[in-house]
RNA sequence: UGGCUGAUCGUCCAAUGGUAGGACUCAGGACUUUGGAUCCUGCUAUGAAGGUUCGAAUCCUUCUCAGCCAGCCA
């Protein structure tokens, strides 16, 4: 079933792979067929660039009638953890994606991966060669200058078959040698200069044990994996693009299916960190509390932050798809969340930094139920009770005895509405010591129940509020970029720690008082707390005190009319 | 300075030889029981120079700038 006010914002936009596809598909290429997949390597969680890639590679199958497969990258043992496995498929999956029963792993391959290598030998496209890494690079060659060939790269078929054997056997240390494509060490594209097809690894991999002491290269297993999965559009990111000619002569040279591969940009964030890399760093080092820190761009981080798939597969439907290097404005992923979180939130009361108010003229123990809508964008949503008392909690800077132009709120002499409950007039107030106002005097119209006004007067303001005795204390975690720099990824020197761009005040603790209402909520749902922003609860909650993670604020236009004035 | 790719409002994306458009941001305004939401208005762009054409963001030439590539990482 078709929601289209839910599904429009999330069209497929014009773009140019989905132009190519369009194009393969009326010229009945690959019997019109569209099969993609998303391959990462288990090696860290997904990030919101991920996202991106995930959308795009689903999204594409889901409007063509295709299919999308999940395969996992996993040729480097080394890097891979099954940690990482369980984390990404919970990810896709709350993302929002089907892979269905096509769940691979590179690993699953390596055997006919082998006997390919075996067949590119026997036709003398592959050697094995005794060069040390070093060597390697240095015959290599410059940029501009051809590279020389390798010593070994004229070895007999037998003798190559017979090393690649004992290879595999494990008859050799680490680094040894390797199995190389023979192409040109003359190419410009460094790429074709006799790329490494098989490292010697002797370590234990995630789902092959110790079968293996040889691994395969990402670029001799990548294509032939695609093909393998009946792959039609390869879709991968821009710093591939120097590799399709290699992923395109293995395919060729092995006589197989052949994919074509394409490059997208991928996603630049401002303000963010988006390298896997220097993501892991933040972890182990302990900036951030875990890959699900509310703070991180991981889809764990999101999650927990109070983001909801909807919103990140409303914001990758609007950066679009291209080859240019972009920075998206961290703005148009927090207005996307916004524009989703305001239709599906339900609206709670918290105040974050309590002043008391005392209602002198209401009955010193009467308790009244105030009706509360609990979504003003959906009525489905319902309504809720909150209760009114003589002593309420209101927001310290929703009272000002020396209000500024133009502000609205409280102040002595002025009539401001409770929300959902009455119009009250501030009378006095009381100072501590120190001038710090502690309470505030006001007297309610009984006429106003609700917030109505029979008489048809106007407020310019309306505020919230707790009943004092019956709110519940919380723990509010506020968040702000985890980086001051606009683009903190780029590594200029890599001697320079980039946590030093870390913003300090990322996380700020602080304490409140909410609505009783929030006693049925569970770790993880989301509520907007009334003129103050989007909240998600931990699962750091314990009965006794509830944790709010804020997701992002409300659009404050009095703060920037405040920050102007001065 | 070897190769590959790209360049359109401040940002991101579209226009596929025929009126440069949308979104975000920003600036005004309307409305409002969230200074929320919503609605309206406005601002600003084809990297440069030549050429082809009735007509060029689009095709050609030269230049400029940016990103990526010298892992037995992916």
């Amino acid at each position: 079933m078709s929601n289209p006010v839910e599904d429009a914002p999330e069209l497929p936009r014009s773009n140019f792979v989905r132009d190519i596809i369009v194009e393969d598909v009326r010229n009945g290429k690959n019997q019109a067929r569209v099969h993609t997949r998303f391959p990462p390597e288990p090696n860290g969680y997904l990030h919101i660039g991920h996202a991106k890639a995930i959308c795009l590679n689903f999204g594409l199958a889901q409007e063509f009638g295709g299919q999308c497969n999940l395969r996992f990258d996993d040729t480097n043992p080394t890097k891979e953890e099954v940690e990482y496995v369980d984390s990404i498929m919970e990810d896709v999956r709350w993302l929002g994606f089907d892979w269905e029963d096509r769940c691979y792993y590179a690993s699953d391959y390596f055997d006919q991966l082998y006997e390919w290598a075996v067949q590119l030998i026997k036709a003398g496209k592959a050697f094995v060669c005794d060069l040390s890494a070093d060597q390697i690079r240095e015959y290599r060659g410059i940029p501009g200058q051809p590279g020389r060939n390798s010593p070994y790269r004229d070895r007999t078929v037998e003798e190559n078959l017979d090393l690649f054997t004992r290879m595999k056997a494990g008859e050799f240390p680490d680094g040894a040698r390797t199995l190389r494509a023979k192409i040109d060490m003359a190419s410009p594209n460094f790429n074709m200069r006799d790329p490494v097809m098989y490292r010697i690894l002797h370590a234990s991999h995630h789902r092959t044990g110790d079968k293996w002491c040889i691994y395969p290269t990402y670029d001799y297993t990548h294509g032939e994996s695609d093909s393998i999965e009946g792959i039609t559009h390869s879709i991968c990111t821009l710093e591939f693009e120097d590799h399709r000619p290699l992923y395109d002569w293995y395919l060729e040279n092995l006589g197989i299916h052949h994919p074509q591969q394409i490059e997208f940009d991928r996603l630049h964030l401002s303000n963010t960190m988006l390298s896997k890399r220097k993501l892991l760093h933040l972890v182990q080092r302990g900036y951030v509390s875990g890959w699900d820190d509310p703070r991180m761009p991981t889809l764990s981080g999101f999650r927990r932050r109070g983001y909801s798939p909807e919103a990140i597969r409303l914001f990758c439907s609007r950066i679009g798809v291209s080859k240019t290097n972009g920075l998206i404005e961290l703005g148009l992923l927090e207005h996307s969340l916004r524009e989703e979180l305001n239709r599906s939130s339900a609206r709670i009361m918290a105040v974050m930094d309590p002043v008391k108010v005392v209602v002198d003229n209401y009955p010193d123990d009467l308790v009244e139920e105030m009706d509360a809508v609990n979504n003003p964008e959906d009525p489905a949503a319902g309504t809720r009770h909150v209760p009114f008392s003589k002593t309420l909690y209101i927001e310290r800077e929703d009272f000002r005895e020396n209000p500024p132009k133009q502000y609205h709120r409280l102040t002595i002499g002025r009539e401001v509405r409770l929300r959902y409950a009455y119009l009250i007039t501030c009378t006095s107030v009381e100072k501590d010591a120190s001038g710090e106002i502690t309470v505030i005097h006001c007297t309610y119209d009984p006429a106003t129940r609700g917030g109505n006004t029979p008489d048809g007067r106007k407020v310019k303001s309306t505020i919230h509020w707790v009943s004092a005795k019956h709110s519940v204390d919380f723990e509010a975690r506020l968040y702000e970029q985890l980086f001051n720099e606009e683009n903190p990824d780029t590594e200029e020197d890599p001697n320079k720690d980039f946590t030093a761009n870390l913003n300090p005040k990322s996380l700020e603790v602080r304490s409140g008082k909410i609505e009783p209402s929030v006693r049925g909520a569970k770790p993880l749902d989301r509520f907007q707390f009334e003129r103050l922003g989007y909240f998600c609860m931990d699962r750091d909650s314990t009965g006794e005190k509830p944790v709010f993670n804020r997701t992002v604020g409300l659009r404050d236009t009095w703060a920037k009319i405040e920050s102007k004035g001065r």
